[in-house]
DNA sequence: TCCGATTTGTTCGTATGTATG
DNA sequence: GCATACATACGAACAAATCGG
């Protein structure tokens, strides 16, 4: 149950926080934070009040209220504390981010700084709330895996105040154009190369490719895609590329599949390229339903080199992904400029993982 | 300056200082300082919130405002202290591991918890090093999985200390039998009965058990094992009951096993009962590699209901274990005990799931 | 320097919701 | 179930500080 109070105060914070009220800018009068929540001028008393005893407001009678200047001081620094770093993913528990959380806190761990964990299940809302969180602490460091990479971002000042407060930052898989912030990817461009040039070297021609397209990963691999298909000189069919974000996940892939599968058999793809292995699983259930064996009757490539596509029925053939090592990679990274190191950006390459899921086409 | 408030807070404060009112002692309710000073309710309450935003009382709904106890450093009461819980697990990035901690975490985040992740390994050593850390900083509870809960501990003297610092803590999966701490645990006896149940009404009465000793998990699990063939007056061969410890857990089973597949036809095992499905999906392995078809030659029955179950090639037969609802039960019991409140330990009841990896002996 | 509009500070009254014992 | 105590919320009034004109 929120209160009314708490709507206001979480209100003011959070333009506080993502860099509307700059350090000691007045903010609205009380009686216009009435007018614009329609409360009484005693809840906004109190929720500028709590934010005033937090340290995040101060207020000079006559004048008004202001915001603080957070920008921590250094010698706060100095004094034996506890070290942290935040470590912020989409997801925490699925896929292939333990193993990169493992790989990041091992490393972390021995130089003594704790982790602590925030996912934002690819939302831009639950982004804004856990950078909030996070600003409204102590950490020493923080590793981002950005949310929907490939769209504008509503959250730039979160990460600018970040900036202010002298808190490093890295990104990891993607990274917000605007930001440019040091970061650690893997080649994308080239490992949606490498899916479909296995493919393509295979003899298939058909090839459909899946792409998320909410984030720089997707976009990329599908770049690779189709710059396969122009040096290998075969004609990318347009409705052979899908693209599909977060939300339509579990659907669009499936559904375009099965439409592309109802077609005449020679229209019908070959083979598939997927934007990942979980993709790729789902989309064998839909294989199967169409009675269409894999590797014999059609191919099917997936990426990351994930748990599931040693453990499916049909072992995939798929791109390594570092995993831990772009952990450890992460907690390297933020570690130097921790130490205001100056750090490069890395870039992992891709390998290919051949396995059962693609045959040559006769 | 003598505002009413100020004149009922200060007199509020010297009642405090001078001994008046002693640690946790209730202090006059709001109506009665209104008679006393003849002020308002909201004057009361600006007072009395001055003093509990500086530490010096404490409201209670429903019950009254205490006086605080001011023995402890006076410096952490009034700084608006992140709060951090500490978890403590074998493995942070496998198997239903991640599931558990996301349980947590996401319920701790709602309450603006930390959660620091530490993993032993299943190691007294490294557990040592994880309990000194968390000792030597300043996390407000503790969600501890024990190491080798089976074994004698050597770092029960790191657990006292946690008690001697007030910072609550509590075990799931299984607790060691010398601190008797609130906890969190399945009835893994029950567990063990319920897979060799299942197995014996489907016929079977050659069964082999393979479980892990230094952990109570394994242990109880057994015993639910045994006193299943007891129940249906099936006699367990002792050489049926293979024990290994987590060092062994990639190299004995599958030995085991082995040996007794290479017996003659009448002696082999017709069903196999597994620790966790990780073993039972090593074990699938070695059952392809003697050619026998899974439910068809022999059949196999997992526990945890892990991903595994449902991805392996065969679709395990298992026990369900609450993952993602032990670690909520888990975030949800570690607040309580925050909170000074009492806590009754939670069992959770085992429920089986049926795949394809069992069948009827005919 | 003073005025007046604005803004925060203090104080009262009242009503209803919710937790505790 | 009931009385008690704290929590939230509305409304109203006047005081004190600030700031531009």
């Amino acid at each position: 149950m929120k209160t009314k109070y708490s709507i206001v105060r979480d209100s003011i914070k959070t333009k506080i926080l993502n860099g509307t009220y700059q350090p000691n800018q007045r903010i609205s009068s009380e009686s216009e934070l009435m007018k614009e929540f329609n409360v009484s001028r005693h809840t906004v008393r109190q929720a500028i009040g709590d934010l005033v005893t937090k340290g995040w407001l101060y207020r000079v009678q006559g004048s008004g209220t202001f915001c603080a200047d957070m920008s921590r001081d250094l010698n706060k620094r100095n004094v034996t504390r506890t070290k942290n770093i935040a470590m912020i993913t989409t997801y925490i528990s699925e896929y292939i981010f333990p193993t990169i959380i493992r790989g990041a806190e091992t490393q972390l761990s021995q130089h003594d700084f704790n982790v602590s964990l925030f996912s934002t299940n690819n939302d831009h809302e639950m982004e804004k709330e856990v950078l909030e969180k996070i600003l409204s602490q102590d950490f020493d460091g923080v590793i981002v895996e950005p949310t929907k990479s490939a769209l504008p971002n509503p959250n730039i000042g979160y990460y600018l105040n970040l900036e202010r407060k002298n808190i490093p930052y890295l990104m990891i898989h993607a990274y917000y154009d605007e930001l440019e912030p040091p970061n650690i990817i893997m080649d994308d461009e080239m490992g949606g190369f490498m899916q479909t040039e296995h493919l393509l070297e295979l003899g298939h021609e058909n090839i459909v490719g899946f792409f998320k397209t909410d984030d720089n990963q997707g976009i990329k691999r599908m770049k690779g895609f189709l710059n396969a298909h122009r040096k290998y000189g075969v004609v990318a069919n347009p409705n052979n590329v899908i693209v599909y974000n977060t939300a339509e996940k579990k659907t669009t892939p499936v559904e375009q599949l099965k439409k592309l599968l109802s077609k005449s058999n020679s229209d019908k793809p070959t083979a598939i390229v997927c934007y990942h292995d979980e993709l790729a699983v789902l989309l064998l259930e839909v294989l199967r339903e169409y009675n269409l064996n894999v590797p014999e009757d059609i191919s099917i490539i997936g990426y990351d080199d994930s748990y599931l596509a040693s453990v499916s029925e049909v072992k995939l053939t798929t791109v390594k992904h570092p995993q831990i090592d772009m952990g450890y990679a992460a907690a390297k990274m933020i570690l130097e400029l921790i130490q205001n190191r100056k750090v490069e950006p890395i870039v992992f390459t891709p390998e290919l993982v051949v396995r059962n899921s693609t045959r040559e086409l006769k």
